[in-house]
DNA sequence: CATGAATGAGACTTCATTCAT
DNA sequence: AATGAATGAAGTCTCATTCAT
């Protein structure tokens, strides 16, 4: 239930559900191709081609765009950690890291800037409960994974491993990497190390 | 040496060079304690104790403030970074890494949210130019670093340690952390675990 | 009785009629509870269990239904008068001045932040020949009973009998005075006082 | 010290002082001319002969304005009242009504819409506070006056008195009355009358 | 040089009203 | 008739910057 807590009200008909999605895109794309400081009610109504009126119908103001566009980030990011970790046998750890690496170095390259701009944002936004519920989430479900190898796992051994990739493949991000293959090697031969030593 | 380029005149006399410290030392504390958003030249001016016309005197924007607090961090690194080079033999590779990361962290945590605003702050502004300096710069010194090792170093390791030890570093920041040699013990575990694997 | 001349359409059907009345409180609670400043058309109908454009239906703008309360008001008022004159035998004149007051006193009280802000919304509305008829015709009715006593009544004297009158009630109103009785017997004071001097 | 509570900073320089009392005057006129839904800032910027941005260098909203107006339509008349009854002598009862009523009226129907506007929007404003404040000091004032007399004074005598007088002013500006003369003899006569009986 | 008053473009947001369904 | 999504003019307010003193 993402819905709710920043919305004014919930688009029932299709056009309305249309013109939310529009107004997410086109922040979205402001953000990317234009940073944090374009981004402005009018200019993403414009974008969107729908009437800052209409903005407003279904945000209650402009931090819970970007409020939403996070949440959709995170909950893409959370749902394809559980299904990297639900398609992997549960004794393979390799495997499951590498999945799991998959899905979130494909989320953060494919639209890296995008990616980033959030992240950025996330820092401003005063989401904190949210926050702290997804970084929960997303250390449960490392935790889980790491435990299917054959290291001893602490909480702050989870937490290295989330800020090394992080790290990682957000410094990918800004160099303009895109080769995901090596990125995931690298990342992997990373995270490893750690573990091992 | 902090270039004039940006600046409208080299404060020479003492009241001046006080000045433009205290808009300094006011933006830093306004970004720390109340973030992005409520930086603002006026609010910079009054809490300097100055008028905002002598806030512009030295300044000519207020992208230049910024800009003159991201110089002075990465100076701070680079001159850190050089001296820790420097006060170790050229031959302990380990010592000199170990030097090396307590500088770095040390100028993170003493005041990390400082760090981390202007880490954010550079996203935005348009200093590339600079900025591939800077990065380039702080490149060759880690490369120069790792090449006392005994491991093969290419462009791309020296890349991945940086980030390696940046995310570890931000992450701890953001995290509250304040024990820097446990995290720097951390760091060090991440960034040999990587290089010997 | 309630004209037309501000309606789009005379709601025959027992339906619209409902509609129309549920606008016309909803209204009045939005007015009463917060305020000028919250009574807007989406929110009226909101309260009422309309949608705006049924609102629009029946009320070609937001002016017509303040000034569709006031009217019914008035006519409250002027009917209330009336029946109060009836009821009481001609040539008593305090008996008859006493069941004036009587209805317009409930009709303050009852609900007095509705009548306040109702008063206060005459002030705003172009509906300045409305209004003339209505005071004309209070005027009319309260020189009437005035003629009833032994007094010379003049066209100012009906003018100030009215201003006391609502000017003690409506400080009543303000002050939230509950008491029908009492203040009913300092204005029939005041307007006896001033009547025998 | 009527200042500083809804003042953003009190205006040092002359200049500054003069572009408040701009802001005051035009919102007077506009208040007055157009009425309240006329009032924005941007029009009392203009008229003011200012920039909106002056214009919240000392109100820190639209409110305030407003605020300030009634603040010294209340000093005005707090005063008034005060030097009228210092100049009258301590024994005479009607020699100092008089001379009350006089300044009362002569501010009331001096700018008799401005007066009108400012009740209404006493209403609306949040400053029940000080509303109270000055209510009592009012009451206070008329208190002591009544006891000059040789009328028996209840609280809720002098409560009428205001209200009867009060009535009485508002509704002769309301029909443009000027001849403050016989107004003044009118209420008089209503309050005498309401005392003695 | 310093001051701080003034500026005004531009961002945010509301709400009366329309109109496609 | 009813619905409620959409509209956009208009209002509120901020803040980087200038300029008279």
């Amino acid at each position: 239930m993402t819905q709710a807590i920043n919305k004014r009200k919930s688009p029932r008909q299709e056009r309305a559900q249309a013109t939310v999605a529009f107004i997410l895109e086109a922040s979205a794309h402001i953000l990317v191709e234009r940073g944090h400081g374009a981004l402005n009610t009018n200019q993403i109504a414009m974008r969107a081609g729908v009437s800052v009126g209409s903005l407003y119908q279904y945000f209650p103001n402009k931090e819970a765009i970007m409020t939403e566009l996070i949440r959709q980030k995170r909950e893409r990011m959370l749902t394809g950690v559980d299904m990297a970790l639900a398609d992997t046998e549960a004794d393979l750890f390799e495997a499951a890291l590498n999945a799991v690496l998959e899905v979130i170095i494909q989320l953060h390259l494919h639209w890296p800037n995008l990616a980033l701009a959030l992240d950025q944002a996330e820092a401003f936004l005063p989401l904190n409960d949210e926050t702290i519920q997804f970084k929960d989430a997303l250390k449960a479900k490392i935790e889980h994974l790491l435990c299917r190898s054959e290291f001893t796992v602490s909480e702050q051994t989870t937490q290295d491993v989330i800020a090394i990739s992080k790290g990682m493949i957000e410094h990918a991000g800004l160099a303009g990497e895109t080769d995901e293959v090596a990125l995931r090697r690298r990342v992997i031969r990373a995270v490893m190390g750690y573990l091992s030593n």
